[in-house]
DNA sequence: CAGTTAATTAACCATTTGGTTTATTATGCC
DNA sequence: GGCATAATAAACCAAATGGTTAATTAACTG
């Protein structure tokens, strides 16, 4: 993926507005104005509108056509690209850990407690 | 965690400067300009600084004091939160599912193919 | 103390972002 | 055709972001 896109997925998640549409969209379909429907009394259509245009150009969602709809669907792909990049750092996260100790377990390792440490980076 | 901090962590992740420092942070501690390195023939060290203290306040890195010095070290509870929102969406990458499916398989399955599709949203 | 290194602060600037209001396009319906 | 609905476009605005340069703080070093 490049680089540039992980940086509008990013950004694109970096909105409670706009992850809220994408918890809506988990649940299916919906066209814009379903989605503007729990913002519509704080919030402008033409505002959803753009949020909904940063999801779709992160790759978060797809919008197609149906008469004067405009139907979303989540995007998994997007949300994996995300998840891989994060995923990276797994290790990092996963309790008590160190390099030396994470290849010793991967590699001879048997009786350590502690859990794996993946490689990390490209 | 908090919806603005959730916020603040994306919007962290969301610039690829700031996500090389989390790479470089991913081999061990450095210190500011130990980060900067990569980049200081095309950025001021103050603009450096300040994607530090981005990571900081977003909870992806701890700086403490050494002499002159500010080692960072990557914080792993910070990259975990984002991953769990992310991983909300699994099934959606995860290829063939519905929320039907994914039910049946949870709790009455066995044979199914496909993978598994976690429960979604609060 | 004087000088050097590490890092931050302050003031500033351009661009982007997230919103607004008003106007427009496109479709379906009577 | 005329009207209502769904959505977008255009023009605008305030605040946030990402950068700059110049100045400052803090710590070590000779």
């Amino acid at each position: 993926m490049l680089e540039d896109k992980l940086t509008q997925t990013f950004a694109a998640l970096a909105d409670p507005t706009r992850r809220a549409m994408l918890a809506r969209l988990s649940q299916g379909e919906a066209n814009v104005s379903e989605l503007a429907q729990p913002f519509i009394k704080t919030m402008s259509l033409p505002a959803i509108t753009k949020h909904v245009k940063v999801l779709e150009r992160a790759g978060l969602i797809t919008k197609s056509r149906d008469a004067q709809w405009r139907p979303c669907k989540l995007r998994g792909a997007g949300l994996r690209d995300a998840a891989d990049w994060v995923g990276q750092y797994r290790a990092f996260w996963e309790e008590s850990f160190d390099r030396l100790d994470a290849y010793l377990k991967e590699t001879a390792g048997k009786k350590s407690r502690k859990k794996k440490s993946d490689a990390l980076l490209q």
